[in-house]
Parts: C-alpha cells; structure tokens; sequence
DNA sequence: GGACAATACGGAGACAGTCTCCGTTTAGCA
DNA sequence: TGCTAAACGGAGACTGTCTCCGTATTGTCC
C-alpha cells in the first residue's frame, strides 16, 4: 500500500471512530469523509461498505474483549455468579455505541458480514465460559455457546433500545442464566 | 373528516400494508403513496411520521393479538407447555414482518411510540398468562410481564436478524421459561 | 534525478428517499 | 349555485449513498 493511501486510510479510521461515537453507527459517511479531509470516493475506495468501516475501528475492542474474558475465567466464584459476571460483560462489551448489540449479535449469524471476524472473538470467548461451567457440571450438557450468544444478545439489544440501565438487566440476565445452569 | 380524505386516508393503509409486507417497514413511502394513487403530500398530511402509518397498520393485528391469547390461556396442559406455548404465539405474533420484533419490543419501551398503545395489547396479554401462572404458583414471584415480554422480545429479536426457524428458537425459549418458572 | 507506470485522490453528480410548500381542486353547506 | 374551508398533489429542497473519471502523487527503474 502506498504511503499516501495508508495515510488516509489512517486518518478515515480515526475519524469514523470519532465521528460513530457522537452520532452512532448510522452517522453519515461523508461526515466522516469530510472530518478525515479526504474525499468520499477516497472513503469508499478504502470501505466499500459501512461494515468494512465498522470492521476496521473494532479491532482495538478485539483487544478489549481478549482481556475482559480472561479477567472473568479468572473469577473465583460460584458458578452462577461467574456466569452473571460474564453476562454482564458480554452486555457492556457490546454495548459500547448505540445500536451496538443488535449490530453484533446480527453480525454473529451472518456468515457475509464483514465483521463476522471481529465478532468470531466474543462467541469464543463465551465458548470457554460454557466450557469452564461444563467441566464443572454447572451448565446443562444441551446448550451451546452460539444460544448463550443469542440469548444475551437479545437481552442486550431490548436493553440498548429501551435504554435499561444495568439493574433493570440484570433480572433479565438472571433469568436467563437461571434457565442454562443444572438445577441445585 | 371529508369523504375524499377518508378514502385516501383508507387507499394508503392499504397500500402500505401490501408494500411493508412486500419490502418490510422500511420500504419508500414515496411508493406507497404512488401505488394508492395519492401525492406524496396527502400521505404526509395523513401520516406524519412512518410510525403514524404503522400504527394505523396494527389494527388487524390487535384482534389477532387478542384471539391469540384468548386461545392460550385455554390451553389445557402442563403450565411449563402453556408459558412456551405463550412465547411461541408471542413470536409469531411480532414477527409477521421482516424487523417486526425489533420494532414493537423497542416500542413498548418508548412512551412516546405512536404504536404503543397496540403495544400495550402485547403486555396485557404477557400479563393474563403471567398472571394464570402464578396462580398456579407455576411463576416466580419477582417477574414482572414487562420483563416476560423483554425476555421473548430479545429472543424474537435475534431470531429475526438471523433468520432463525422455529425449531433454532425453541430452545432458546425453553431456557427463558425455565429460567421463569418455580423449579420443581 | 528524470521519466513513466501504477496507484490513489477528490469532488461533481447520479440516484434514492424524506418531507414541505403552495397553487389548484373539491366537498359540503347555506 | 356559489362560497369557503379542507384536502389534494407534485415539484423541488434537502440529505445521504455511492460512482466515475480527470487529475495528482508515489515509487521504481534506468
């Protein structure tokens, strides 16, 4: 890649990132052309679609994501509160912006997105909970990490568009995680 | 109301039913106004707002709505079939269209949705089933039918982003009605 | 360091959708 | 029949997406 193109694709990335922040995921491309100094076509050279765009600004909540599932493997707890610590920051993770969880966890079943990669990380990451939790007997043998992820998810997006606030989630969460663990 | 309003009033109802049904909700108002023969603005004047024309959509669905619930609750059978039987009418119920379930579940948390008065058919019913089951002493005693309705709402959601079938969102509900109910 | 591809730039403009404004038409009443 | 309030409709302003293509820049090869 030549300099100058890396240099705007650059400068795109920073301010697209900006830009999602203020206005949500649905802000205008050319908005974030203009804050860049470049021109759309130059955008949409780099990012032919709005995902791609989205795509390159998550990889440092990749990196985010990397860190807060070994933080709660690490948990010492009991195992439905060690499932409702992961929950909870599976909702926070993906409810960075705005339109964030339905995004993502639309994302998870589609096998064209664009940021399907990105989000390859969080249903593996709930893929060592499940397997933390099953080792231990705690979770029924008949569930999967891509149900958690759905479950969750679907808690996070009502949560993203009625704008809970995390004590009202939290019940929510609870039932859910109730439901997946092997009855005391 | 003139008789030349309420027959363009009537023609672009229907109009709009046939193209949401055809495109889903976010389809131009611009053909649904061209297929009911009207000027966009004699659709604006009537329906201000998208939400305004969906709304007026609904009508057919609240009775729907309304038998649907009558026939569960005279469901005869276990209350762990009857609460899944409730989550499955549920679904169906909000998922009649592409982006349904998102719609009418982030509705129900906005006080200001033109639709939530049609909403509110949706909580009532949650409501009558909850209420039966607790009755019973089936239900925990901490949940509340908005939460009920988050919970199948969430589910709904995810299901219809990912085009999920009926059998993919069976278990799903199974842990959301497990996580309800009184353990045994 | 000059020349020449190859690569990248950028913004005008095509296109699509929303929504408004206002001149024209019509219903319904007296 | 004539009048007026109500309603119509579509041109066009506005916003956002995305493409096309003439122009500019980069990096390489001699």
């Amino acid at each position: 890649m030549r300099a100058d193109a890396k240099r705007n694709r650059d400068r795109i990335i920073e301010s697209a990132r900006e830009v999602f922040r203020e206005q949500g995921y649905e802000a205008s491309l050319d908005e974030v052309a203009k804050r860049a100094g470049v021109g759309a076509g130059t955008l949409y050279r780099h990012f032919p679609a709005r995902e791609n765009l989205v795509d390159a600004i998550m990889q440092t909540w990749v990196d985010r994501v990397a860190e807060a599932t070994d933080k709660v493997l690490a948990f010492e707890g009991g195992e439905r509160d060690l499932l409702l610590h992961w929950f909870e920051t599976y909702v926070a993770l993906i409810s960075l912006h705005k339109g964030g969880p339905a995004k993502i966890t639309c994302a998870m079943g589609d096998p064209d997105s664009p940021i399907l990669s990105k989000c390859q990380v969080l249903s593996d990451a709930s893929q060592r909970v499940a397997d933390l939790l099953l080792e231990r007997g705690a979770l029924r043998a008949d569930v999967d990490a891509v149900q958690i992820c759905r479950l969750v998810g679907g808690v996070a997006t009502v949560a993203d568009d009625a704008t809970l606030d995390a004590s009202a989630v939290r019940p929510l969460l609870e039932v859910v995680a109730d439901g997946l663990l092997v009855p005391v």
